[in-house]
DNA sequence: TCTTGACCCTATAGTTGCTACAGAGTGCAT
DNA sequence: ATGCACTCTGTAGCAACTATAGGGTCAAGA
């Protein structure tokens, strides 16, 4: 029962991802080749369901694919300290933070150069002439 | 007075825009092409200057190229009504509000899991963990 | 048995907004 | 006259996919 394989769709369906991504992520080396059928199909295990799970959840956490890579090969060494790992995240959340801040000053910027519209004709416009030189 | 012309440095230089850039946008046509001096260097106008301080700060304020190309050939039209102008600036502030929000959960997510981590090894690592299926 | 339709394969090019070469020409100052 | 900073064109690269072309495979129904 552990044997079972699966189609590049069932993976997809499974991890909600796309099977020109599949295709993608294995290109790049991030998920490793799995055998193929008699006709040429890929047929994946067990573990590679888990490692893409993996990808999928560390990617929707907003992981770049070179940390995805980083975070794997850190999930392997076991007996190894986390500290490595603690970094990479703590990296990443502080990206998170900066993005957060500059879309935080953009929309007030935004916002007042919105305010100020009075909804005449484009050559009273406030907001083209706050673009404006 | 009002004819001095610029090279392409002069003009990367008063819009801190590299020259690179300024040749690419001339590429996708959002900048029309200057004049040219005996030596097939670009020779720019007060007007392309105008122009291109006008894509500069639309760009820092994060909207899209698409978006820009359709501001400055609103900018163009002054005796239109400025709704059309309005809509832009609206979409992309709704647009940046989501990317707050989006980037709040976020945050909320990873510090949470950042927080569990009690720094031993990979093997009780709760980063890992989380991310695992 | 044949055929339909859903799936799979590879390879290549497109997306956004630039950035980075390579290899060549221009222009000014010393 | 020669060095150096600047400019020119054209092409390729980046992230992280997505789309398209042009095919092959497989299970089910008529």
């Amino acid at each position: 029962m552990a044997h079972e394989n699966f189609t590049i769709g069932d993976l997809a369906k499974a991890t909600e991802t796309k099977v020109v991504t599949i295709r993608y992520y294995e290109r790049i080396g991030l998920l490793p080749e799995p055998e193929r059928t008699a006709g040429n199909y890929r047929s994946y295990s067990a573990s590679h369901l888990g490692r893409l799970s993996f990808i999928r959840r560390a990617r929707d956490l907003g992981f770049a694919i070179e940390q995805v890579r980083d975070l794997l090969s850190l999930s392997d060494q076991r007996d190894r300290p986390c500290e490595a790992v603690d970094a990479i995240a703590c990296e990443h959340l502080a990206e998170v933070e900066r993005k957060i801040a500059d879309l935080q000053a953009l929309r007030r910027e935004l916002g007042s150069i919105i305010d100020q519209c009075g909804c005449g004709t484009i050559a009273e416009c406030r907001i083209i002439e706050a673009l404006s030189p």
